[in-house]
Parts: C-alpha cells; structure tokens; sequence
RNA sequence: GCCGAGGUGGGGUAAUGGCCAUCCUGAAGGACUGUGGAUCCUUCGAUCCGGGUUCAAUUCCCGGCCUUGGCCCCA
C-alpha cells in the first residue's frame, strides 16, 4: 500500500464540503470589501522566496532542480508571487488594488498540531491607499472574515514595528543588523529576561524599548507620545486613527509592541490574531504593512496584507455544512429507464440519484434511508400508467402521489 | 533537527510467544420479487514496513515509516 506523504492530508468528501462552506464565506466577505482574487504558479524559482526571505529558509521549502537545470520552489507563501506579479503586470494599475487569494503552500517542517506540509491559506493584499486607512481596512477585514464564518473567540493584537525598530535606534547610534536582528528575535519570544542581559551586556540602552513594551492599552496611548514625542507624532497619530475607524466595526484590539513578525521587510502597524484551544499553534492570522516591492525592483508603494490559517481555522470552526436536499428516484426493475427520464428532468432543479446497484424497491430505499437522502420518488407500473409519481417524504414518512409538475413544485417549496 | 506517546479489518476496539486473532460498527447479499429505519442469517475485511531473538513473533529487541503532544522554527 502506498500511503501519503508525511505531513499531507486526504479530504473525506464530507470534511471537503465543510472546507469549501467555510471557504466560500471568507470569500464572500473578501469580495463584498472589493477584492478580487489573484492566481499565481505553484511553484516559482526558488530564488523568489530566498530575496524576501533570506537564504536560510531553503531547509523550510520544498526545493527541486527541473530537468532544465533551474532551481524551482513550491511555494511556501504566496505574497512573495503576489508581488512579482504586482511589479510585472499591475504596477500601472490604479491605486489602491485589492487582491486576495486562497491556495495551498508547502513548507518542509516538522508536522505537528495545526502544522501540515500541505497547508491552506486566504490572504490579503492590500497595494497603496494612505497609511491609517489602509492599516484600519485590513485589521477590519481580516476580523470581519472570522466572524462571517462564526468565530468570535479570538484576541487581536496590534503592533507597530516602525516605532519598536525606533525605539532601540533612536538612543543607540550606530546599532548594527545583527545585534538588531537578535533584540528582535528576543522579543517577539517574549524572552524579556535575556534580552535584557543582552541589553546590558551590548551597553543598548533599552529604556524606549521596555516602556514601549509595557503598553497594553488603548488609554496607554498617550504614554507612546511621552516615550517618543515629538519624533514619531505621524505614526502615532495613524494608530489612533486606526484604532479609531476599528471601534466602528466595534473591534478593540489590544497594543502588543512585542509584535515582531521576525522580518525586515515589515515597518509600520502589524497586527496579529490568536485563537484558543490550538495548543502551540495558536495564531490564526497575521499581517501587517511591509515593504517588499522596492526589494524586488519595483516602485515603492504603500503595501500591507494579511494571511490567515486556513487549517487551523478549520479545527476550530464549529460545524456548517449545508444541507442540500437530496432525492433518491426510486424504480422497479421494469421502469428504470422512466426512472432515469425523470431524473433527467428532475435534475434541472435538484440533487438527483438513481439506483446503480440493481436493487429491489426495499432495499433502494434502504440505501436511501442510510445515506441521508431526504425525498424518494418512486416510479412503478402503476405510476407510468397514471401518469404520477409517488413522493415519499423519507423523515416523516409521508407520501403522496403527484403529477410531474406537482412534484417539482412540491419539492421546490422551502 | 531534538524529547515523549503511539500504530490490530473502512471506523472503533479486545487479546495473545503457538490453536480459526475478540467484539461493536460498516459494507454486500438474503429471510422479504411495490415501500426505508427493527430483528435474524450469510459473506467480506486487520496485527505499518524491514531486520533480529526463537522450534515458533501480531506479541520481545533494533531500525525505518507514519500519526500524535511539546521544543526549535514559523515567511
């Protein structure tokens, strides 16, 4: 028996209709905003995701030479493509361009709980638009996304990786990548402890950075003003004003400066969206403003974005499978091929099988009852000659005997 | 990559160094050739893979694969 490769899954035909009710409303509510969906390649030269994302994450990728000699990557994210095609098609477009997409990626990692090799995501991506407006819109849509498919059990928390990369440079001139890069590291773990030996060890002075850290609160805005003031009074004032505009879709995030998302590429507000009851892998969704299309040789645009999990979402969902009415056209051994002309026109309008099994009336029935069918029609010597069918209401157990059009108005109601 | 737990029919399980590997469920058929869910009967179907120990391994040992909880990582 061959099996599946590690960390990959087979959809069951009812967890894929669950799948695709959930996708269908994220994509509903992306597309009530305006977005409209992009489509890139599977798989893309590796270097696409090495310039965003640095030579290190080739042990994360599913990464393979062609038979051409190229050195090609299945995609482990899809805002990298995004961009590419952003820069090679859209970049004349006008502003702003919202995209979104849904598809599947690959990362070669340990698989764990809500961890997969194969795994699913919905993103956004926003391109141009002024800073506050932008920032508010994402924030809101991503969270407008969750609730439309029934989840309201999460905490939202808001950053801003502009100020926290200000905090440290603005005291401590002369500040290199590295030692950056590892502050940064630190604190998106939480590790306060050793960042602040580090800290002390380097001779940082980490004071704007720890009173940074401390704010949890929208009331502790002004205490951002104290640390800063008056430097960053435009990046202060955009998250007011976002957090503003938010508190009319009634969302309250709270202010987490430990927010890294680990990339240089990000700058500005960054938000971040954990759910409960994952274990490790909580985070259902992040994003946040990045500066990507200049390191891929476009024209510098306003661009942000969001991902959100598709397969941890779908652990924590509740169920919403729709339910389709379903008819079995039931048919004694004689009048299958009426059977089958019924269907026929019984399926311009419904969810249609016949028996393929060769059974006897009982046991199509049978089948019926055991794979959830809701209406038999039950077509006989005695239905061919009148000229009706027999429906038979497979929960109540009631039947009546109808003409055609009876029948398809009888099972067009409700 | 690291630490822990685990792998018996399609699903859920029991047991065992040897005898037809247990039970439930499921599926197919029948009792019942124009009316489902109940009951009874028949049939189908499993010890993850490889090596070792042994007269004999599903059982004990080692390795692999896969699943699972966590660490690392997380674009």
């Amino acid at each position: 028996m061959i099996e599946k490769p590690r960390g990959t899954r087979d959809f069951l035909p009812e967890e894929t209709s669950r799948r695709r009710a959930v996708e269908k409303k994220m994509r509903d509510t992306a597309e009530r905003w305006g977005y409209a969906e992009i489509k890139t390649p599977t798989f893309e030269h590796l270097e696409l995701f090495t310039l965003k994302s640095g030579e290190g994450i080739i042990n994360e990728i599913y990464a393979f030479e062609d038979k051409g000699g190229r050195m090609l990557a299945l995609r482990p994210e899809i805002t990298a493509p995004v961009i590419r095609v952003y820069i090679h098609e859209m970049q004349n477009r006008q502003k702003p361009l919202r995209l979104y997409y849904f598809d599947n990626c690959f990362r070669y990692e340990r698989p764990q709980k809500g961890r997969f090799r194969e795994f699913w995501q919905f993103g956004v991506e926003l391109i141009g638009g002024r800073r506050d407006l932008a920032s508010f819109e994402m924030i809101a849509l991503s969270v407008d996304i969750l609730r439309a498919i029934g989840l309201d059990d999460f905490d939202l928390h808001l950053g801003d990786i502009f100020l926290l990369k200000r905090s440290i440079t603005r005291g401590n001139s002369g500040l290199d990548e590295e030692k950056q890069r590892k502050i940064f590291r630190l604190i998106d773990k939480k590790d306060y402890n050793t960042l602040n030996t580090f800290l002390k060890d380097e001779k940082i002075n980490g004071e704007d950075l720890f009173a940074l850290l401390d704010l949890k609160d929208l009331s502790d805005l002004g205490d951002i003003e104290k640390i800063f003031d008056p430097d960053e009074k435009d990046e202060i004032e955009d998250i007011q004003r976002v957090l503003d505009l938010l508190s009319t879709y009634d969302i309250h995030p709270r202010l987490d400066f430990s927010i890294a998302r680990g990339l240089d590429y990000y700058n500005g507000i960054v938000f971040e969206i954990y759910s409960h009851g994952l274990g490790a892998q909580k985070q259902i969704c992040g994003g946040g403003e990045y500066e990507l299309i200049e390191l891929f040789g476009g024209k510098p645009e306003s661009t942000r974005g969001f991902a959100l999990g598709f397969d941890r979402i779908m652990e924590i969902v509740k169920e919403s499978e729709r339910d389709e009415k379903k008819i079995l056209v039931v048919a004694t051994e004689e009048c299958r091929k009426d059977a089958i002309t019924l269907s026929k026109e019984l399926r311009k309008r419904f969810v249609v099988e016949t028996d393929l099994m060769g059974r006897n009336l009982k046991a199509q029935l049978a089948y019926a009852n055991s794979v959830g069918i809701n209406f038999a029609v039950i077509v006989g010597r005695k239905e061919i000659e009148d000229n009706r069918f027999t429906l038979k209401n497979l929960a109540s157990g009631e039947q009546v005997y109808l003409t055609l059009d009876e029948l398809i108005e009888t099972l067009g109601k409700d």
